[in-house]
DNA sequence: GTGAAAGCGCTAACAA
DNA sequence: TTGTTAGCGCTTTCAC
């Protein structure tokens, strides 16, 4: 018995060619439905599986996506990772994950890793360290059509799906002033990626719609986790005039003010309030839950594989400019900011 | 300028064969470093990149692991892809994710996909719909390595990892007699999933090593969820004799209790302990934080890939008995049980 | 409607 | 050390 069966075995026990085979087992038009049955029979008899490599290697297609996520341990990706898989099944791709674990260099190797493995598009939501975007432009070069989701980067003309970020800021920013919170303060992520940029934006845009100056030292840059929420707090706590309220970058940032704050013994949402970005999962069972702006992660993973498939089946329209979809921002208020 | 360069162009460009071209990119040992430095040269130039299909199809393996789970959104799961792939990449393998959605049609039609992408070895947790096996049978006729993690099925002769959920109860029912609770319930899983009912035996252990009875009306059914942890704790609580402490199946189930708990004003730890199952992030977070067992889940994925690697190895041992690694459980002992 | 033949890009046995 | 040759399994053009 031999342990795999090919086209060319199903072929020669109905004396006929691979050629007619393939033709049956792709439901080509030209074929008799008489050899067909025949065909799909013996096929099934002899538990044949189409070799997709050798299919591929013909057809110069995949049917695999890589997806390059900095970890899957946290939430937010699972979710638009969940996203993605569920509409590429639907439409018959298969998704290879990547970890970047937010390091450029393993960003670099798992984009490398792909084109390799001849994917047939690459999604991507850049690691927080990425300042060289070199080898994105090579996917480019070698025409595999790329996505960026959640963590682009603008400038360079390629497809995206990212929330409303500056909108979401906003909205933070105002439903603190709105909860009567007359100081407030912005922890930030690394600047140079598109989204914590336009989160500040939102942010400072909200003062000056209110009447409220920015001020500078309000502002400290954060690395989005636990820690540098930490940290940041502990800094403006030590300002001669601190502020009464943090719109956190995203939810770990902002857990990390929480805990602090609690450490110091200042009451939330009492004395300071605190709103974060990101709708992680913990944010609803922490004590005081988490205010928080949602970023429709399933869409968002919908959304971009829409993207890719578009690139796909127009094989990289390189003359129209590149396509970017803007989610709308839901905002998630909790305790943490509720003192009305 | 054409779009993909191959072996073939190199060798054009350098009057020499595409065999030549192959050793001196594959390191052979038979070529001469002359010759070598020339290739990677020219190969630089040139942009080459293998085409991991072609080989794959030559060398009829594809260094890809498929990987099923019942979702990339649980924490857990998450995790244990998360230690697969790191030690997945050190030794040169892709990982390809298949979520089941805890759908035991999904997961068949998962296997059937990993199978015709040809990949060189299937890692599953199972779904929990799932009662028949016959999908995992076919990866092994077909001579592709399958390795069980959690949630294993010890009739099916596969490799499996699992951790100790027994001891781990027994760990996690003891703690709560030494932190001096006299009444101790369990709210637990559907059992006809053996890690849940390896759960409850652990628990029944406990009780008897220390002489404390078993009731059976402390035994409640949930279905690992924060509402049946509500549920199932309003249930105990209307007892003529209501325990003063909880061990729940699992996390959420925890987090369940500790909400009904605040609700009801009942002081945790002081006046009732609560200890989960399972060590997601969320339990170090709330307030009180969260006693749990720790299933080590990035090792977890590290062994479940060692002994995939060995199958591979060993060209699926057929004459040993499978191997079943049982990792520790890890008590993580917080706030909600500490009234010491 | 079916068959013959070529080739996707790579690697390896064998020969030189 | 290098070249020749064959073939992995599939699909498709061209002929009949």
């Amino acid at each position: 018995m031999s342990l795999t069966v090919t086209i060319a075995d199903i072929a020669k026990k109905l004396n006929t060619t691979s050629a007619t085979v393939s033709r049956a087992l792709n439901n080509h038009p030209a074929i008799s439905e008489k050899t067909r049955k025949k065909v799909l029979k013996i096929a099934e008899k002899l538990n044949y599986r189409r070799n997709n490599v050798a299919s591929s290697l013909r057809l110069s297609k995949t049917g695999i996506i890589g997806v390059i996520i900095p970890s899957a341990e946290i939430n937010f990706f699972g979710s638009v990772v969940h996203g993605i898989e569920s509409i590429a099944n639907m439409n018959g791709y298969n998704v290879l994950i990547y970890q970047s674990n937010e390091s450029m260099e393993h960003e670099k190797k798992g984009i490398e890793t792909l084109l390799n493995a001849r994917v047939d598009g690459i999604m991507v939501s850049m690691a927080k360290e990425t300042i060289d975007y070199s080898h994105f432009l090579e996917a480019k070069n070698a025409k595999v059509p790329i996505v960026f989701f959640d963590r682009a980067n603008d400038e360079l003309q390629i497809d995206s799906v990212v929330i409303n970020d500056y909108k979401g800021a906003y909205i933070a920013t105002q439903h603190l002033i709105d909860q009567g919170y007359k100081h407030i303060a912005h922890i930030s992520g690394p600047l140079h990626i598109s989204i914590f940029k336009a989160r500040l934006e939102g942010y400072r845009a909200a003062l000056k719609t209110n009447g409220l100056k920015y001020n500078k030292t309000f502002v400290v840059p954060g690395d989005v986790s636990i820690e540098s929420g930490r940290n940041s707090l502990r800094r403006l706590l030590k300002l001669a005039q601190p502020p009464d309220a943090v719109f956190a970058v995203e939810d770990f940032t902002a857990l990390g003010v929480i805990k602090e704050l609690k450490e110091q013994n200042i009451c939330i949402p009492g004395d300071f309030g605190v709103i974060g970005f990101a709708n992680e999962h913990f944010g609803e069972h922490i004590t005081p839950s988490l205010s928080t702006i949602d970023q429709q992660t399933v869409n968002m993973g919908k959304e971009a594989f829409n993207l890719m498939l578009n690139l796909i089946k127009n094989k990289g329209n390189k003359n129209n400019k590149p396509q970017k979809i803007t989610l709308e921002p839901v905002p998630v208020f909790r305790d943490s900011t509720d003192r009305l």
